[in-house]
DNA sequence: TGTACATCAGTGAACGCGCGTTCACTGATGTAC
DNA sequence: TGTACATCAGTGAACGCGCGTTCACTGATGTAC
């Protein structure tokens, strides 16, 4: 049973994580603050303090909520595509990552830039921002299971090195189809998501950030081409094949 | 002529850089201040806009100071390599820019991390953020001058886009060439150029910002994987052709 | 070479601003008998 | 259902801090005659 103070805490707790992810949109991360916020929503700024531990709780909470928006964006882009057309479902996240980012620079800034002076991102950011990865993942898993690349086998070391994302597509994969996922996806294919993943985001860091400015005119065609060329190189098919295989 | 007066203040102007320069390693950019490089010269904070006119200048010339250091460094690393060996020039570039980022993490985060906020970068910070790029450059027109890649041709809307790059790899061979470059790189290569080169930062940001914790436990390794694979998509030869061709 | 004036460096106080966080307090809401 | 006490929300003042920038002023260095 809620009392009515239950519900004004939870519309308040509310307001404020509303009222801040506004500033946040506004004057971007570093800027935020819980003053502004508190003027925003007409509290005194101590009073903030009953519902929010300190700045650096806020910030943790928006770096959830962001991660978790953006996650929830790119799912709701690449659901519609065939199962089978691997490039459609490639390019629908990586098309709708880009255009979250450049609707949302500041989250953006928050979630892939340099980090907010003076916050340090505690461990409970860490699993929401595997949200929007494993949609890309995902891809790769379904499109690679259980065959090998025909590539030179990687040495241990390397083996050893992508431990983690390994276990991270093999969790994935578990929880979907229930049975142990033991040697799914080749290590030559985990390697080069992990590779694409870190292009897709250099490549829109870089329009976000300035760093194409004279090197190239048309940012969505250079987007594009690139992940094009990752798609290729992740051996997700042609339209066609997709197509035929429907 | 220079006056005791021109000497004096050419050696305070130098004093005010170079103490801004280790605020800026400590602190970061977005911290930055006028007042505590006045204090660290032990001046008077008014005394200081005697040198610089206002804080936003002095973060532009740190910007260009570190572009430039960032510039030589790479320079000076991939400059003992064999000409013929494109390879082993692009690995030593890798590796150095990677080796600085690492020993400058405000200074990375200042050229290519988010924006300090309030600050915008003036155009002035353009020509010489090409300095790190250009050893780059340089090592696919060598490569590749004259000869084209072996690929599906690019659209004219592709070929536009790059125009920037293109002129800007053009210019330099010109320089260094003293003849026409026209046609001298396939464009095809311009654009895999630009790709490695947001991936390369793209990787290097990831690690920089914390984003590879939990999938991956070697930072170089993984970065040096990448660089390989880069090499590998560039065309720039084995190790033993470049050997054979000296 | 010496003097009169102009230029410039550095001072110290001030303006106006904003921040995060703490703390004693009032007054409303909830709970146990 | 009514009262006595406990819990919690929100206030207002304060602490202590730091910032960028301006401005009238003193005193040293440079320059023209």
């Amino acid at each position: 049973m809620s009392t009515k103070r239950d519900q004004a805490r939870s519309k308040i707790t509310a307001d404020i994580l509303r009222s801040a992810r506004v500033q946040l949109a506004e004057v971007g991360p570093a800027a935020l603050s819980l003053r502004a916020v508190a003027r925003d929503i007409g509290m005194v700024s101590s009073a903030v303090y009953r519902y929010v531990a300190s700045r650096d709780e806020l910030l943790t909470a928006l770096i959830v909520q962001c991660y978790d928006e953006l996650g929830e964006t790119v799912e709701l882009a690449e659901a519609p595509c065939a199962r089978t057309d691997y490039r459609g479902r490639w390019r629908a996240t990586c098309h709708a990552i880009r255009v979250w980012a450049l609707q949302h620079p500041h989250e953006y800034a928050l979630l892939y830039g340099s980090p907010v002076p003076g916050y340090a991102a505690p461990e409970t950011t860490i699993s929401p921002a595997t949200r929007p990865t494993i949609v890309l993942v995902r891809i790769i898993v379904d499109a690679h299971a259980d065959s090998p690349a025909a590539q030179p086998p990687l040495s241990e070391l390397q083996i050893a090195n992508i431990a983690g994302a390994r276990e991270f597509a093999i969790a994935d994969f578990r929880e979907r189809h229930g049975r142990d996922p033991l040697g799914v996806v080749d290590d030559e294919y985990v390697i080069r998501t992990l590779s694409a993943w870190t292009s897709v985001f250099g490549a829109l860091s870089f329009e976000m950030f300035g760093h194409l400015v004279g090197s190239i005119l048309d940012y969505e065609l250079f987007y594009n081409d690139i992940v094009e060329r990752l798609a290729d190189s992740l051996e997700l098919g042609t339209e066609v094949a997709a197509i035929l295989s429907k």
